[in-house]
RNA sequence: GGAGCCGUAGCUCAGCUUGGUUAGAGUGCCUGCCUGUCACGCAGGAUGUCGCCGGUUCGAUCCCGGUCGGCUCCGCCA
């Protein structure tokens, strides 16, 4: 650089400024060559300015800015000048001033990029994530990244007045049964042994607490082997947290303010607290779903009762065999066409629900529908009392298994709230879900699962129907839910090596396998292990909400494709032959 | 494992329905002109494995099958 050093950013000259000398370094964003003047406007990662190369101001100095091109990478000394009369740039930082250059150093020069930074158009996510290098240049995807420094800044900050110490817990561990799919490493000095990349740290900070460590956090990444999705990578960054002697008041007051704080340093805005509080059982009720967005109406009403012994035999046999009927009524929706319609219960379909049934409300009251003629008046009259109809009105109804009708009803809630634009954007709305049940049976497995972790505590009231209805049990858990999103979710942990036991046998987990999964675990609740629990915050999914971002992927500096890959560094590829041998692993695949 | 959408110039896209001349537009790029632009302007120019393989056909960017890649979703994600 010539021992030329940078004076000012970008985003920062001002017309009070002018006079001074300045030196500024950056990118040339676009040329603007008037045969005689020309414009350049350098862009780093704060702003851009305007520098000027005039031939009677310098005329060696205007030669050379002949030659420069997009992306060239340039030092420049000069003097700040204020702009002639009309000439400002509103749509600038700096439209007050431009740069007078004196002296021009080309750092480096580029050949034309694979395509324009200007932010004009979407690029081809694809080509964007091959350049990425290139891509984090643009304002907006530089601003994701700083918004999510920031918001990592506030959350240590506050956790540090908060009396919490950063711990790290180790990468390479020991795969545990239970939840998602392992990404595994090898081992070279263990033959045939294999160490897991965490799912979370889950274990650890539990130890830690046992430990002594009070307070634990860690903003740390975790692996999942599974399929990836627009808000989910097979790496993302938890923001963890454990804490002893606490009871779930204490960790969401804690969590709260968190939230509270980065939304102030992030975006400025007030959150107020506590935030809202909802049971599952009553999310599942009037939402149909455990992360409920409640920025709108068009609650789920349920029909079951109504129609129980109704004339309409797809409603009364699915209430027969223990199915729920459930509506939307969708006010003054009754202008939404047939194809609407259609396409609404395409879009239901794709949830396993086999039909949607609709009723439009007309001006004197009469059911326009289908299913019009299967309902007596009375059963009618009935059913529109308890949706509350009017004329104008439209009824959706969806009757199935309570998994079925919630999970379709929930996502025709969305849509439906996206598609009349009831969801005001501005607002962050935010909430708890609390209660949620200890286990769930698992077909497939022929067993209970556990809802969110073997380790969390049962409800000390349900304790007695571990054994004797495990499904009735609650747990000491909540979820954070952010816009209709679950942003974070923790739980009173157990703390005692008989309950844990006793929630390894409810999950089919033989007293030996615990041993031999878990032997560390029991041998330490049982080594003085202090009441204790935690949440987890998605900071990625966060990161997401606070930036309006559509994917996960635009607030990750080198995210992975849908196939997991990185088109930039071409991860994951293959390897010699020799570091399988020395791994012993023999590849069952044909090589090259 | 499954469903849907997409792949044409460096980039963003049209063309494909109904197969047939030299495959287009905008932008970018190159050259020239231009001293107040800021998505500068004007004139001229160059640029295509129509993702790949196969099939149908006299003939395929277009129709069919497969495949590769990207995105969205279901399943999966304690």
């Amino acid at each position: 650089m010539g021992g030329l050093k940078r004076s000012h950013y970008c985003n920062e000259l001002q017309q009070a400024n002018v006079g001074d000398e300045i030196i500024l370094m950056g990118w040339v964003l676009r040329r603007r060559d008037h045969g005689g003047v020309i414009f350049v406007d350098l862009r780093d990662l704060r702003g851009i300015t305007q520098v000027v190369f005039n031939p009677e101001y310098n005329e060696k100095v205007h030669a050379k800015a002949h030659d420069l091109r997009s992306e060239w990478v340039l030092a420049v000394r000069g003097k700040v000048c204020a702009r002639p009369e009309g000439m400002t740039n509103k749509n600038l930082q700096t439209g007050a001033i431009e740069i007078m250059v004196d002296e021009l150093r080309i750092l480096n020069t580029s050949p034309t990029p694979p395509f324009p930074l200007d932010e004009e158009k979407d690029v081809a996510e694809n080509l964007r994530l091959k350049y990425r290098y290139l891509d984090l240049r643009r304002p907006k995807m530089i601003n994701n990244l700083r918004l999510r420094h920031q918001a990592a800044h506030a959350i240590r900050t506050y956790l540090d007045e908060n009396n919490f110490i950063d711990v790290e817990t180790p990468i390479l561990t020991r795969s545990t049964p239970e939840g998602a799919r392992d990404y595994l490493v090898s081992s070279r000095v263990n033959p045939g042994k294999f160490y897991a990349l965490p799912q979370s740290p889950q274990l650890f900070k539990q130890l830690l607490m046992i430990a002594g460590v009070d307070r634990y956090y860690q903003i740390v990444k975790c692996f999942r082997d599974e399929d990836l999705r627009a808000d989910r990578q097979p790496e993302f960054t938890q923001i963890d947290m454990e804490l002893s002697f606490v009871d779930e008041d204490d960790i969401m007051t804690i969590a709260e303010g968190m939230i509270q704080r980065l939304f102030k340093i992030t975006l400025n805005k007030d959150i107020s607290t506590p935030f809202k509080r909802m049971t599952y059982a009553e999310a599942m009720e009037r939402f149909g779903c455990d992360k409920p967005d409640t920025r709108f109406g068009l609650e789920l009403i349920n029909l079951t009762e109504t129609v129980r012994d109704c004339g309409f035999k797809v409603f009364a046999s699915v209430v027969k065999k223990g199915g729920l009927v459930k509506s939307i009524n969708a006010k003054g929706c009754a202008t939404l066409s047939r194809k609407n319609i259609d396409d609404l219960t395409e879009y239901v379909a794709q949830f396993g629900a086999r039909g949607l049934a609709w009723v439009k409300i007309k001006e004197d009251g009469e059911w326009q529908s289908p299913i019009a003629k299967f309902f007596t008046e009375a059963e009618r009259n009935d059913m529109g009392q308890t949706l509350d109809a009017a004329p104008g009105d439209l009824l959706f109804f969806v009757a199935d298994t309570p998994a079925v009708v919630h999970q379709a009803l929930s996502e025709l809630r969305l849509e439906l709230g996206r598609r009349l634009n009831l969801i005001d954007k501005s607002v962050f709305d935010l909430l708890w879900v609390t209660d949620f049940p200890l286990l769930e049976y698992d077909e497939d497995e022929g067993r209970y699962t556990a809802v969110h972790h073997p380790f969390t505590a049962p409800h000390e009231d349900d304790l007695a129907l571990l054994e004797s209805a495990p499904g009735k049990v609650r747990s000491r858990a909540y979820d954070m839910v952010l816009n209709g999103t679950e942003i974070g979710g923790g739980s009173i942990r157990i703390h005692q090596k008989d309950v844990q036991n006793r929630a390894f046998a409810a999950l089919g987990i033989s007293p030996e396998e615990a041993k031999d999964k878990f032997d560390f675990l029991l041998r330490a609740l049982e080594l003085g292990a202090p009441p204790h629990g935690g949440i987890a915050f998605g900071l990625d999914r966060l990161m997401m909400i606070l930036t309006a971002s559509d994917s996960i992927r635009d607030v990750i500096a080198f995210p992975k494709t849908q196939r997991a890959a990185c088109p930039l560094t071409e991860a994951p590829s293959p390897v010699a032959r020799k570091q399988l041998t020395e791994l012993h692993l023999r590849p069952d695949w044909k090589e090259d």
